[in-house]
DNA sequence: GTGTGTGAAACTTTTCACAGCA
DNA sequence: TGCTGTGAAAAGTTTCACACAC
């Protein structure tokens, strides 16, 4: 037992996807250097290069990063799979009329709801299916990441219920706290969170 | 020049919207302790603790702390404010018909876009008003807080009015990295990002 | 010369552990 | 006795600064 250890921060890790989001605004076949990526990461340039070292030595002293190959690289790293969406309300539907999901490899393999009028229609040319089918359908279609988009008082009950079925990946948009297993991963993205976080800096200037 | 701060670390400020909505899920004229609200919140109850005591001295040792006067100063730390949103496109449509913002304190005061066939339109009764009155717009209603909900290729210009008029905080759903001057605060709610995090992880069992 | 890769230093955040008060 | 408030230790993260490769 030497060492044990060559895994990414989770700070690198949520930083990843700016790098990406940024070389996407930067002509193929260039080249970029630490300092310009973080000008327009607004981040330290150390902070780029110890990041990208992480998924290996990339860069080429005195030149920079080819920016293709370190596209490629991150978003191996990042990679892709199919979601399903629980709840078809507001967010949910404008969640299932995005496409910058399938711009980065995210697959939209399910639109559920529990309202008897939605199940049938059609969002975007997705059809809405009913919550019956919810469990038969995850694991089917292999569905890796389950957003939930349901109102606040049925969220717990969906997590338990995609995580019986095997999902381990949640994307939680209601306005709750979920409580799950520790081996079932929850990311949170509250709206009021949000506002409620800019505000505390308001008040302070 | 002793000491000088008395600052509440970002990363505390970012955990209390979180017990504020585990509180809500607690009668009032009860006590919490630290473990019970940690749980909950799914941290440790030490940090309970120590974020709470950034606020002051409120929990009373034996016994824990008072909901009704925890949530009360939580809240007035975090406050409430005036907020625009920015394209009435998918997302920003479902911001408008969104009721949680309201819950919070939070008002939204205008909603605009550039597609001349929605300005005049409402959304659940709120008027689209055009882009050519943000400025006065934000201005008049003293607005804090702009929700920048266009898709990604306006989303850069929108930021710079919005800043020109005043305003000093965005919350930004555009999927692009928003270059502004240090004294504007921008928060990024990026889908895809959420998605491609919670995929590094599945990657990696 | 130019800009990466990386140890070491500085700083931030989390967790421990226990004194102190109801 | 039970649980908070908080110093101190541990863990994690950022930044510096410079050797080294192109």
């Amino acid at each position: 037992l030497i060492d044990v250890k060559p895994s990414i921060p989770r700070v690198t890790v949520e930083r990843l996807p700016i790098y990406l989001q940024c070389l996407d605004e930067v002509p193929s076949a260039q080249w970029i250097s630490s300092e310009n990526l973080a000008a327009m990461a607004g981040v330290n340039p150390a902070q780029v290069r110890k990041d990208l070292s992480y998924l290996g030595s990339y860069g080429v002293r005195g030149v920079g990063y080819d920016v293709d190959h370190l596209r490629r690289q991150i978003e191996l790293q990042l990679g892709s799979g199919r979601v399903a969406i629980i709840g078809a309300g507001n967010l949910g539907a404008a969640l299932a009329k995005y496409h910058g999901f399938s711009e980065r490899g995210f697959t939209i393999s399910g639109l559920f709801d529990d309202d008897p009028d939605k199940v049938g229609t059609y969002i975007d040319d997705r059809i809405v299916e009913p919550m019956e089918r919810l469990e038969s359908a995850l694991a089917e279609r292999a569905v890796e990441i389950a957003i939930i988009a349901t109102p606040a008082d049925g969220a717990q009950e969906v997590a338990e219920r995609v995580a019986a079925a095997g999902v381990t990946s949640i994307l939680n948009f209601a306005p709750v706290i979920l409580q799950v297993p520790p081996h079932i991963d929850v990311r949170r993205v509250d709206l009021s969170t949000e506002l409620q976080i800019l505000s505390f800096y308001i008040k302070r200037r």
